[in-house]
DNA sequence: TGGTTATTACGACTTTAATCGTATTTTGCC
DNA sequence: GGCAAAATACGATTAAAGTCGTAATAACCA
């Protein structure tokens, strides 16, 4: 198999790397476990997956022991960065800013989060000048 | 109330859509011919495809001449905050301010863009309090 | 009017994602 | 050693997305 750089996870497959990114590393069971809160397929579907993205290269595993251990082997700051610039040139045109207007007027942040913002504004734009 | 079936436009169909918003309508050699400066696929895809759409409810046409003119059924808005709204849950753990700043930190905006951020900002903390 | 062209309709095929059943392997334990 | 439990490996199936070839239909004009 070729291994693209350019391929992005899939809807199941960032469930998954969901759970590793909160653990650091997991087991099959583990994240099967977890995700079975929220969704209701079988434990080989989500050994198949996580098998899947072992050859895709998006996590690296530990087989010493029977049990293997899954590692995410891509960041999940590379990984939002990935979708959100995928979606500001699919659906705003290009614009960040567009997207931050969207995305601040429907899901209302807390009072620390928009100073956090605020913050990065400021120095945004002293850089610009 | 809203009777609203979640049905959330493909890669394609964001392609397609995305002409259609621009244009107000559109014919489906005109969406075709758009798409082509990027993509590589023939005509009868194009036609297929927003046929599909038009059976979704994605978009309406116009069928009372030969050659149908097809109209997007949902707003650019509208499938921007859904997108979001998903990509918030999915990738950054409920947080929109956290996918803010990952927004603005990547893609840096112009100082007039940011100008409006702050003001968005400063009404949402006064509503806040 | 009749032929050419543009358009839509239809159906088939390919690929990828997701799902799961069953077989095989490993390991701990008596 | 040999059995039971738990894990992996493997292959088959289903569904959706995307692709296109070909047939049918409408429109234009020489």
């Amino acid at each position: 198999m070729t291994i693209n750089k350019f391929s992005k996870p899939t809807e199941s497959e960032l469930e998954i790397l969901q759970v590793l990114w909160d653990r650091q590393s997991a087991t099959v069971r583990t994240v099967h476990e977890e995700l079975s809160k929220t969704k209701d397929s079988g434990y080989t579907t989500t050994l198949k997956l996580m098998q899947i993205m072992f050859e895709k290269g998006l996590v690296t595993r530990d087989d010493s022991s029977k049990t293997h251990i899954y590692t995410p082997a891509v960041t999940r700051e590379k990984t939002q960065k990935q979708f959100l610039n995928r979606m500001i040139d699919t659906l705003f045109a290009g614009s960040s800013a567009n997207l931050v207007l969207q995305a601040l007027g429907g899901h209302a942040a807390s009072g620390e989060e928009l100073e956090k913002i605020q913050l990065l504004i400021n120095d945004l734009k002293k850089n610009n000048k």
